[in-house]
This record gives structure tokens, sequence and C-alpha cells, in this order.
DNA sequence: ATTAATCTTGACCGTTCGGTCAGGTTTATT
DNA sequence: AATAAACCTGACCGAACGGTCAAGATTAAT
């Protein structure tokens, strides 16, 4: 029981000490990131994912203490940080600002996090095993709510008849396929990354085109 | 040399010889396929795939000599069904009908194919170690002259200015989305893949608001 | 009927994997 | 200064991996 986190009071003494329990485990989620990215679960190993992080990998497992442990708590931190950004989607009340908005951010969370990104697709690409009950509550009630604003978007005529589900799908699938493919982009774009200006006409591409295929311009 | 293949010149002899080969290794492959799809290259074992083809697993290193040649055919097989889908862009000179074509024909693949369309997106998602050449030679070339189509039509003005590549990897992403992030579109559907009657709908959807979003329509 | 080529397979091999553990070191508390 | 809690880590373990091989079975050619 030497890993059990219970006895932690909340006293000055365990919030002092948790420092470096909190530093290791940054540096291990970090490097774990980088390494489950770049091989996937099955590739990434515990002695690879010490190496970037600079520790030993005994000490990997006094922090975590088995591989899909480790795992889990990188996709939580995923999760998390693809909820607050799709969030977004509620910061405004018109249907082509409240749309643009997300695009936006999805675009830019593709370019600045790929490797979250990556991590997420393969998942889900071999079925989702570790995250199906995230997919079936938490992400079916995000995708619900929004569902019904745009439904009332519909019903208002505020913007023209669709499903509202699969112009969802449409948006995660071109957003992330940013991040996701970027190596087969990379490859059909003279062997270089998009650059800055590059992804910003992208970006701006997928909007208009989008925007304007729901007939919400014009 | 037990696996060498000069060997066979050919005569009547060695095309009736190539049956049981012919024959073995299609059922390798098509176990391959499954195998590769549901766990990844790393988390797919030869064993699986011997398991799965009804064979002992030595006798797939009788066809194909490591586990890596096994995958090379299978992505080799994947790229030239692409390939043939993707040409159908071709059949028309009408930018309208050529796009929707192409649009439809990339949907039916994710539905009847998508397996294959997983092991794709996975060789992608990891850097695409082992495809690299046929991304930047085959598939570049592929790409630049469908881009020139598509420029040829801007500049008689039937479509709208638009930057080509980025609408191409549009409609890869999200034709692609349906079969690659299958296990999450069904946690959001209630648990069930989408029917028969509902892809039909995505399928729609798809085509009308790519077409309508570069201003093909209306 | 004989020979040769091809195909089949259980048993085996070296390597690497995730994970464990005992015992030492550092840090915090008293 | 003493004690306890937390942290660190080299060495090790059983299991599973990709791959090999010798020897037998099957098929085709003569």
């Amino acid at each position: 029981m030497k890993n059990d986190l219970s006895k932690y009071k909340k006293t000055a003494k365990s919030v002092r000490k948790n420092q470096i329990r909190i530093n290791n485990e940054r540096r291990i989620l970090a490097a774990a990131v980088k390494i489950f990215a770049g091989y996937g679960y099955q590739g990434a190993t515990m002695r690879k994912i010490a190496e970037e992080a600079g520790l030993p990998k005994a000490n990997l497992h006094y922090y975590f203490q088995t591989k899909e442990q480790l795992y889990r708590q990188v996709l939580d931190g995923i999760f998390k940080d693809w909820l607050a950004a799709a969030n977004t989607f509620d910061e405004c009340e018109e249907p082509v600002e409240a749309l643009r908005r997300f695009i936006e951010t999805k675009m830019d969370l593709s370019r600045k996090r790929p490797l979250e990104s990556r991590i997420w697709a393969e998942e889900i690409l071999r079925g989702a095993p570790l995250i199906q009950d995230q997919l079936e509550q938490t992400l079916a009630a995000w995708l619900d709510t929004r569902v019904k604003r745009i439904t009332d978007w519909i019903n208002t005529g505020t913007i023209q008849p669709m499903n509202p589900r699969i112009l969802m799908y449409m948006i995660w699938a071109v957003t992330q396929h940013f991040a996701d493919f970027e190596s087969q982009i990379r490859a059909l774009n003279q062997q270089q990354n998009l650059s800055d200006e590059q992804f910003a006409e992208a970006k701006k591409q997928v909007v208009q085109t989008i925007l304007k295929g729901i007939g919400a311009l014009d």
C-alpha cells in the first residue's frame, strides 16, 4: 500500500509534501504523452517513457502502479482539455458566431496539442476500450445539449434544416484531421509542416466552407 | 531460401502449384487485416493472426517471412483500393458531379471497408513510418493532378476561389471519419452502429454541405 | 514407383515486456 | 537528535513476443 493516497489529509504537512509528487507526476505524464502519441499504447513501453522523463523505470511504478493507470490519467487530462475547448460552443447565442468560435477553437487545439489529439484518435480507433463510459455518458450528454441548441436554431429558421449530429461529426473530423493526419499533410506539402500562414488559411477555409455549407452565410 | 519465389517460372506447373499458396496467402492477409485493424501494428501478434486464419503460427512465417512484411502487403492492398476509389474523381468533367461522385465513393469505401481505413489511419497517426515513400510520391502526384483540375475550374469561374488542397483534406477527413471513429459515433448513437438509413442520410448531408460550402450549389 | 519440390508444424530460442521488491536515501516531524 | 514517512532504484521475475528449425506430410513431375 505504499502508493495509497488516502493518508494525505488536508494539512499543511501534506500540501508541502506533495510538491515532489506533483512535480514528478507532471514530468512522467508529459513524457507519457509524447511516447503514447509517438508509438501508440502497445508500442509505448515503460522504459521509453522513463527515459523521456529522465527517471528510472521503477520510479514510474512508484507514482503510477501500472502502465494502464498511467495511460488512463493521460486520457483523463486530454478529455478535460477537449471539453474545456468544446465549451466555447456556448459562449455565443448567435449560431454563426457560436459555430465559428467552436471550429476555430478546435482548430487551435489541433495546432497546439497534436499529440493529445493523436492519443485520443488511437484510442477511438482501437474501439475505445478504456473510454467507452466517458463517451457514452459525458460526451453523449455534451453532444445532446448542443444538438438541442442547433435544433432550436433550425426551428426558429435561423439556419437551414439538417441533422445536427452529422454537422458535429463533420466539424470534429475536419478539425482533428490537421492533428491526426499531420504526417500525411506534411508529405503532401513538400515534406514541410504547415506554416502558421498555411494553417491560418486552412482554418479560415474550414470555417468558411462549413458555415456556408449549412447555409449560415450569404 | 525456402521462400524464394524467383524459381516460379511462368509454366503450367507453377500456375497450378500456386493454388495452395494463393489460397493460404489470401486467408492470412484477410486475418491480418482484422487483427491489425483491431489491435494496431504493435498490438497485433502473429499468434492472434494465426488463430484468426486457423493456421499454426509457423505457417504464417512460411508465406510471409516477418510480421513487418505481412503488414506491408496489407498496406499495399489498402493503398491500391484507395487509389482505385479515388479515381472516380476523374470520371466526370463537371465539377459538381466529379466532387459528388468522389465524396460518395469515399463514403461508400468507409462503410464497406472500415477495417482497412483504420489500419491506414493508424499508420498515418504513427508518422507513416512504412508508407512515407508512397505518400510523398504516388499520393502527392495523385493530389497534384487533381489540384490542377480544381484550379482550372476556379480559373474558369465554374467554382469559387479556394485552396484545393484544403478542400481535399476536408473531404478525406470527413469521409474517413465514419470508418475511423466508428466506435465514437456508435457510443453517441445509443450504442448502435449507424443504420443504412442513417448512413445514407450522413452521406447526403456530407455531399450537400461540402458542395454548398464551396459555392458549387445554388 | 520414384524423386523432388512444396507445404506443414510442434518445439524451441533469445529478447523484451510490465511489473516487483528489498533495502537504501532523502525529507519532514517531533 | 531521533523517528517516521516518503521517495528512490538496481536487480530480478514470469510471460509473451517474433522468429527459427528439423523433420514429417503432401503434392507434382518424371
